[in-house]
RNA sequence: GGUACCGUGGCCGAGAGGUUAGGCACUGGUCUGCAAAACCACGUACAGCGGUUCGAAUCCGCUCGGUACCUCCA
């Protein structure tokens, strides 16, 4: 029985994942705001929880995982001066916000397809959903957790915290947080600093905005995925994720939005990823050293030596547990890389193994490390070290140092690319893919059978020949005993 | 200033009181027409200083260094 463990950051420890309604599991992550290309950054959540999309559907549960596309109401600024950031594209860029939105949202989906990233199974978008946002704007007004100024509704967090406790989530005492701040700033609407807005009237030029009790406004940016999450997963539901930077005030102030609202959390796990740092420093649009995921692909970046496939990105990240800080660098991205093409190599080399008549090898020990990792807080990590043991014993086995029935042999193949392919999320560039690319291999193959006659014959400086073509074409030839290999590079 | 977190061998990165992490790089060897790959061998690394303990990288304290959040950021 697989019992997959999770840190809770409520809780700050790791606990058993029990789902409220089992098989069925409301899986809610924070998804971009589409105002820019997707960034490294944008990767590691969409991996994560993409990680655990898939495992919590291998372990067998039924997962509804819902992430929302931010199109309105996340300001640049401070929540009285800034400007919204879609509409400030818009803008610059003299576009209809929604062309922007749509733009950023299509570039958004087009990388996370190139990550192997499974689409969510909804992905509701803010402007969708003001309705529903006013609605629980409404509820917090009566329950008497808001107040109104000039057509903009404020959540009184001192109120809210006389009753229940503001800063449970990010372990923040607002008291002293109120005692440790200066008054600055004349005219400020709010009661006071760490009032957040629901709701906010938007001024004259302000082109996003929708008819509400309190007059043209636009919904506060936390409102969204308090609506978006109970609406499609129910109230409370299973596991809300998002990274870490949003912690504090976005997921302190979605629960203070829910008691206020309903008397009640309606999250049971909040799930936190850690940052990418770039030279130890977290990579960060305000800070001008992000990397888009575009770049990264096409290696057109200061900062890079060479392009990175969208695998290698993908295993780079997994090869760290979520919850550390990953630093990012040439060496370590080349290092992933490699490992990756051996990884692969060991995935193909399965098909050439011959079948014993007794196992040297423990396929269950596999099995049972793999899911000792995975469901310790999705220790993706130790799960790919375990993989790595077993890339060594499938090479001697394909050389036949070890060997293994044909029982075995079935189950290893089958849980290793399981475990590879479905749960991880990775994908074998070579072979996988269009006609071209299989076109491409069986052309290569053509001329390596070529080569392996010319061999026979002693023919060397033909097999040779070939071999130096490949090899300037960017093809890797490797001779086995039995025949040979491929790579592209 | 407040609140967290972190400091692991050349690089990345797991582990968390006693047993090999793993990947990449390096070196030597086996194999090979050559090369590559693969395989084998090889590194007593846990910031520093104290303490607890039979035993600490792992617990406690202090020191040093770094990061994140407290404004928007995945």
């Amino acid at each position: 029985m697989n019992k997959l463990s999770i840190y809770n950051t409520l809780t700050r420890k790791k606990e058993v994942f029990e789902p409220l309604n089992p098989p069925h599991v409301g899986l809610y992550v924070c998804g971009p705001t589409v105002y820019g290309d997707p960034h490294l950054g944008h990767a590691r959540p969409a991996i994560t929880f993409d990680l655990l999309f898939r495992y919590l559907k291998h372990l067998g549960y039924k997962v509804r995982y819902v992430r929302n596309i931010t199109d309105v109401g996340h300001l640049e600024n401070d929540a009285d001066e800034g400007e919204d950031k879609i509409a400030k594209k818009a803008r610059l860029e003299e576009l209809e916000p929604m062309e922007v939105v749509q733009y950023y949202t299509d570039r958004y989906h087009a990388a996370m397809r190139r990550l192997n990233v499974l689409p969510p199974s909804i992905e509701p978008r803010a402007s969708g959903h003001i309705i529903e946002q006013i609605e629980l704007v409404k509820k917090i007004l009566a329950n008497g957790f808001a107040y109104e100024r000039n057509g903009s509704i404020y959540f009184d967090v001192v109120k809210y915290n006389k009753q229940h406790s503001y800063g449970i989530l990010s372990g923040r005492n607002i008291e002293e947080m109120i005692a440790n701040t200066r008054e600055l700033e004349g005219q400020d609407e709010k009661q006071n600093p760490f009032d957040f807005a629901l709701w906010k009237k938007a001024a004259p030029e302000h082109i996003m905005r929708w008819l509400s009790p309190w007059g043209e406004g636009f919904p506060g940016w936390h409102l969204e995925c308090s609506v978006m999450s109970t609406k499609y997963l129910g109230e409370p539901f299973d596991i809300h994720g998002g990274g870490m930077d949003l912690l504090f005030p976005h997921h302190e102030c979605e629960i203070a939005q829910s008691v206020a609202a309903n008397g009640k959390q309606a999250v049971r796990y909040w799930m936190h990823n850690n940052m990418i740092t770039i030279n130890g420093q977290k990579m960060g649009k305000s800070l001008g050293n992000f990397i888009t995921l575009e770049e990264l692909f096409n290696g057109k970046h200061a900062l890079l030596e060479q392009a990175y496939s969208p695998m290698t990105i993908r295993f780079f990240i997994l090869q760290a547990q979520y919850r550390s800080t990953l630093d990012f660098s040439n060496e370590a991205l080349q290092a992933a890389e490699k490992g990756l093409s051996r990884l692969m190599a060991a995935n193909r080399m399965l098909d050439r193994i011959k079948p014993a008549d007794s196992s040297s090898v423990q396929v269950e020990q596999l099995k049972e490390k793999v899911y000792e990792a995975l469901n310790d807080d999705l220790n993706s990590a130790l799960a790919i070290a375990v993989l790595f043991d077993w890339v060594r014993l499938i090479n001697l086995l394909a050389e036949d140092k070890e060997s293994i029935t044909a029982n075995n042999l079935v189950e290893l193949k089958t849980f290793f690319r399981t475990i590879i392919f479905d749960v991880l999320g990775m994908a074998d560039e070579q072979t996988t893919g269009s006609k071209q690319a299989e076109l491409t291999a069986k052309l290569i193959e053509m001329l390596l059978s070529m080569r392996l006659e010319a061999k026979q014959r002693k023919d060397f400086a033909t097999s040779d020949r070939i071999r130096d073509e490949l090899s300037k074409l960017g093809v890797i030839v490797r001779d086995r005993k039995d025949g040979f290999d491929w790579e592209i590079e």
